[in-house]
RNA sequence: GGCGGCGUAGCCAAGUGGUAAGGCAGAGGUCUGCAAAACCUCCAUCACCGGUUCGACUCCGGUCGCCGCCUCCA
């Protein structure tokens, strides 16, 4: 059974769809002035990351993301820069789709712009206005906040308390200072549209109402975004939607702020680092793991450490994917016999635990935690077989590695590509031999020198392959060397190697490298 | 002032009424020609003070510290 935590109740609670075997998400998107900062995509991930887990669980999962291509802070830009509110709304959703993409996150199901969202949003204005919770003043529509009853259920928050903390001394066209626009009459030069009550554009808050309403339905089953939306925009949004009769989102998850220096990261701060300068240093993965490694509803320390600490963490998890998926291609035959069950078994545990963990609220850093252990697990197997205590089961290998990748994608952490690099079977010569089917002719003229013992030659050869990101001649070689016993030309060609940026293991097998990013 | 949340080892971070997952870093050891990697071992009594309980880190009350919202904000 599958748990969230309901902001509106402030508790977990078994999650029942609308409608059984189905999901409906509504996220809170961008405001498309400026690039996503890493702040702004915690709840991107957050939720797709929900829609993934959903749908591995079996629910037919619908996301919807918004994007905010009409607000006061694009027009603000747009005069800034002496060019259209459309042309920066342009810009930035391509911006912000190119990021998230480059992120790996997989799109949302309905990406709808504010501006595509009109006849809706009028509509809705028009609904709040014949039920009395919303009123006409110079060409602008505001929301009556004391008509609706309910409001501040989702904040917790006393409309009382609220009146004495306003600051803003009222706008004139107000009744109150509480009440919002829902619809905004245009000034000279901005985006506008037909409505009855003149040109004009949507208010704050109006559009996500419409957009949740409209493609996943009155009484829809989730909506998320940052804790800092809670007030008002998220209160707002209930009260519009269900003073126009209309039961809004059933489940309010809350992803908790990023901070850089202690503080809420925000443009208004200045301690943002955007997304696409923090992927110009770090993996998908590497970012994704940093989210991830953190419950989406605790705060989460921005800084180059965490990221770095993330990498170690996957890293590790791909060294291990890697050795053992080596180690099947490698089993030989008699081994596939899946003498080892237990392994295979503790493959299936940590796939249940990690869905326990899931189910629990999006727990990704506990059900990371399993696979980090199942990952401990194989590590000590594979430590008993190198030393001949066990037989090798390429079955429970194969099992192992079968449960971290789906679990991966479950969490859309990008799959390790493998990063081990085995020497070509042998000696250099050997190789050669094998060389002659390939038709490999750097590898044949290696093994021509070799013959010839012409082993600096050969030496020259495999800088020349390593400066092309190739060490495998330069692992046969030191195969040779090593074998040889020439220890102060191993030691040299481990420099060339390292320099190139491999680091090199010597195993049973031989010389293996691991390429470094 | 009002509302909400947080405080777990050197750092990060799960968890929970019956004596604390995992990651990073650190110490010692095994393996190795030397390394690297790996493996083994070690490293916390859960901010503080009271209370409830056979038993609390986990529940209740208070104290201190930190954070978010109350204005655009993921």
């Amino acid at each position: 059974m599958i748990r969230l935590f309901n902001s509106l109740t402030q508790q977990k609670e078994p999650f029942q769809p609308r409608d059984p075997g189905r999901a409906g998400i509504y996220c809170c998107g961008p405001t498309v002035y400026n690039l996503v900062h890493i702040g702004n995509a915690r709840p991107y991930v957050t939720f797709a990351v929900l829609r993934s887990w959903l749908r591995h669980r079996g629910l037919d999962a619908t996301l919807v993301v918004n994007i905010t291509d009409v607000d006061d802070k694009i027009i603000a830009k747009a005069a800034a820069e002496g060019r259209t509110s459309e042309k920066i709304a342009g810009q930035y959703t391509a911006a912000y789709i190119a990021d998230t993409d480059r992120l790996g996150l997989p799109r949302p199901d309905v990406e709808p712009r504010a501006t595509e969202m009109i006849p809706e949003i009028i509509d809705l204005v028009c609904t709040l206005i014949s039920g009395g919770h919303a009123y006409v003043s110079d060409g602008s529509v505001y929301f009556r906040v004391r008509s609706f009853a309910d409001y501040g259920k989702l904040s917790k928050q006393r409309i009382d308390e609220l009146e004495e903390g306003v600051r803003v001394e009222g706008e004139p066209g107000k009744a109150d200072p509480l009440d919002f626009a829902v619809w905004k009459a245009a000034k000279p030069g901005e985006p506008s549209w037909d409505s009855p009550w003149g040109r004009g554009r949507p208010g704050w808050h109006i559009e996500c109402s419409a957009m949740g309403l409209r493609y996943l339905g009155a009484g829809f089953d989730v909506h998320g975004g940052g804790r800092d939306l809670i007030f008002p925009h998220h209160e707002n949004e209930i009260a519009q939607s269900e003073a126009a009769g209309l039961p809004f989102a059933r489940v309010w998850m809350h992803n908790g702020m990023i901070r850089s220096d202690g503080e809420k990261m925000a443009k208004s701060v200045g301690n943002i680092f955007l997304l696409r300068e923090v992927l110009d240093r770090y993996e998908p993965a590497t970012v994704m793991m940093y989210f991830l490694t953190t419950h989406y509803r605790s705060p989460l320390e921005f800084s180059t450490e965490k990221l770095d600490e993330a990498q170690a963490a996957y890293q590790r998890l791909a060294d291990v994917l890697a050795d053992l998926e080596f180690r099947i291609g490698s089993a030989d035959r008699a081994a596939r016999q899946g003498e080892w069950p237990d392994l295979t078994l503790r493959a299936e545990t940590a796939r249940l635990a990690f869905a326990e963990h899931m189910d629990d609220d999006l727990n990704t850093a506990g059900a990371l935690g399993e696979l980090f252990g199942l990952a401990a697990e194989a590590r000590r197997y594979l430590a008993e077989v190198d030393r001949g205590e066990t037989p090798l089961d390429a079955e429970a290998l194969a099992a192992v590695c079968e449960v971290v990748r789906e679990l991966l994608a479950a969490l859309l952490i990008p799959a390790p590509t493998s990063s081990l690099t085995l020497t070509p079977a042998g000696s250099v010569r050997g190789a050669a031999a094998g060389a002659c089917a390939t038709g490999d002719v750097a590898l044949l003229s290696a093994g021509r020198l070799a013959a010839e013992e012409r082993w600096d030659d050969i030496a020259l050869v495999c800088e020349d392959r390593l400066a092309c990101g190739d060490a495998s001649y330069a692992c046969a070689l030191r195969d040779h060397y090593r074998a040889t016993r020439d220890f102060a030309g191993a030691d040299r060609l481990r420099e060339l190697m390292h320099a190139a940026g491999f680091e090199v293991r010597d195993t049973p097998q031989g010389t293996q490298v691991v390429k470094k990013s």
